[in-house]
RNA sequence: GCCCCCGUAGCUCAGUGGAUAGAGCACAGGCCUCCGAAGCCUGGGGCGCUAGUUCGAUUCUAGCCGGGGGCACCA
């Protein structure tokens, strides 16, 4: 139910009338001042240039058109051409109903088009505790994928992984060195984890790095497992880049390429010809020495994922991987596939107290020393508050002095007030009522009327931090009202009006779920007392 | 040199063409015998610069100036 959507159609189809085809996009948006109405729309500043007529004098032929009476009190024209709606009372009524009814599934899409969406998210290899990166990393992938399937899509969360080959290599014989009381050999892992590992593991200082990897990478891959179970991410498949070796998806892959003409043999490597999809150079599949890239397992992976099914493929990357974009999209053409259908949102850098981490630069802040200092909801609700196109910067000190002031708790404690009040006073029990609605509740439910905009906008945009924005302001439009219930007893929820007390119910009500729906798209719980 | 992101209030950030640009923090002050003061209210202060497109630009385009991140036969 898009309140919304249904009251601007009655608007739009006059425009229509009025253009004779073309429709217009008649969007209603919620004027700063009051005077100007409930909503306007500029929809006849839009129409004028293409009929090259008077915009006031278009919209006054679609306000006539339009009338009042029903949900529409008034239509009135302002300014150049503006639109301004006022609202009858009844909408407003009938509007807490609708809502009440989607329950906790309002602002839900669906979709025609339903698409089977891959969304690969974090893929950080195990040789370290995941870095409050990977946390943004899992983060903003896990609100974009609740988001992407709240849409009406099917999504699959995909953790990628290598867990052989040179890195691992080099973690295993950093491990040992620790174990020997030595140093971690040149471009080896100098952070914590190393330590913690040679201590635990019961392995002699001169076993193979083989013996020491296979050791270490299990109890890492766990860790990694038990910190996204704590900041509520569910991968659904943890794939192998072995497997890709193994099952000769590479050798495949490349056939595919080479059989569609693009690809090609220079200096005694083999060459994918990315460059005519857009790509700034051709990226090498074959090395002189007979051994495949990570590009090839990269081509490779691309395949497997368009086989299981999947028409649109997420790449959750960090800003430090933003040349990966144009050849991902290339390598998807030159396997035949639409570039579009490979997405790669990138999110920019996580830095701690202005320096640039690294598990290999050993100056890491761990997800979990995160989630120790400030908790899973004020992690999650601060890692995509902000948009995935802003850099952001952690200071551990700073957080965790924060931490009591955090907004999250604003928004968590306009829920538990709202649950307190149904606890307390009951659940509405009518579906409609005779009470007009005071300007403060018409407030509550135009906002309420945003949201299924809000949520659509935010999964197309694959920006989350909308939602954080919209919870927020809504929690704040219910620390008003409720805050003027306290001044104005005749504001009150729990009053002697059975009529305006049921009504009240079932804004509160529909509050409430509306806050849990928002802060369970971002991961955040929704405690109905704190 | 080329590519991506950012530059909005003292600080951290919302706001992807519309009528008076918002929030949190910080600062100053007010509100609890009253549905939870983890709340509410009041106040000061802001769109990096220059052109362009448009009836209208914080928003789009170009250039410039600042900050961050990339430009492997590494993984």
């Amino acid at each position: 139910m898009d309140l919304l959507a249904n009251l601007a159609a009655p608007v739009a189809g006059a425009a229509a009338s009025l253009a004779g085809g073309g429709t217009p996009d008649v969007l209603l948006e919620r004027p700063a001042d009051p005077a100007h109405g409930d909503y306007a729309t500029t929809v006849a500043l839009r129409m004028a240039p293409s009929l090259k007529r008077a915009p006031r004098q278009i919209a006054e032929e679609i306000a006539q058109r339009i009338g009042s009476g029903g949900d529409i009190a008034s239509v009135e024209i302002a300014g150049p051409g503006f639109i301004n709606l006022r609202l009858s009372p009844t909408w407003y009524r009938n509007a807490v109903t609708r809502i009440r009814v989607d329950g906790d599934r309002y602002g839900a899409g669906r979709h025609d088009a339903r698409r089977n969406v891959l969304v690969e998210m974090v893929s950080a290899n195990p040789t370290g505790s995941l870095t409050a990166g990977s946390a943004r990393n899992g983060a903003y992938g896990d609100a974009v994928a609740r988001l992407v399937a709240f849409a009406g899509h099917d999504v699959v969360r995909e953790y990628y992984f290598n867990d052989a080959g040179v890195q691992i290599d080099r973690f295993g014989e950093s491990v040992r060195a620790r174990k020997r009381g030595e140093e971690p050999p040149e471009g080896g892992y100098p952070g914590p984890d190393p330590i913690a590992l040679a201590a635990e593991i019961d392995l002699p200082g001169d076993a193979s790095i083989a013996e020491w990897s296979a050791a270490a990478v299990p109890i890492m891959f766990e860790r990694i497992k038990a910190t996204l179970a704590r900041l509520r991410i569910d991968v659904d498949i943890w794939f192998s880049e072995r497997d890709l070796h193994a099952s000769g998806a590479i050798a495949r892959a490349i056939g595919t390429a080479r059989a569609a003409g693009h690809v090609y043999e220079r200096d005694g490597a083999v060459w994918l010809a990315t460059t005519p999809f857009g790509d700034d150079k051709d990226r090498v599949l074959i090395k002189a020495d007979g051994s495949t890239t990570y590009f090839a397992a990269d081509l490779a992976y691309i395949e497997h994922k368009f086989a299981r099914g999947h028409d649109r493929l997420l790449y959750i990357l960090g800003a430090d991987h933003h040349g990966y974009v144009g050849r991902l999209k290339a390598a998807a053409a030159c396997l035949g596939h639409e570039p579009a259908s490979v997405e790669v949102p990138i999110y920019q850098m996580i830095t701690v107290s202005g320096e640039r981490m690294g598990k290999r630069r050993g100056n890491v802040v761990t997800a979990d020393e995160l989630i120790d200092a400030i908790g899973v909801d004020a992690a999650r609700y601060f890692l995509v508050a902000r948009s995935h196109d802003q850099a952001m910067d952690i200071d551990l000190d700073l957080a965790v002095a924060q931490n009591s002031e955090n907004p999250v708790f604003y928004v968590q404690y306009a829920h538990a007030r709202a649950a307190k009040l149904l606890r307390d006073a009951g659940r509405s029990t009518a579906t409609s009522w005779a009470y007009d609605p005071r300007p403060q509740e018409n407030t509550l439910v135009k906002r309420l009327a945003e949201w299924p905009a809000v949520v659509r906008e935010a999964a197309e945009l694959r920006a989350p931090h909308r939602v954080v924005g919209y919870v927020h302001a809504l929690a704040g439009d219910w620390h008003r009202y409720h805050h003027d219930g306290k001044v104005d007893p005749t504001l009150r929820v729990v009053n002697d009006d059975a009529d305006a007390r049921d009504f009240r119910l079932a804004l509160t009500e529909v509050v409430a779920t509306t806050i849990r729906t928002a802060l369970a798209l971002v991961g955040v719980a929704a405690p109905d007392a704190m």
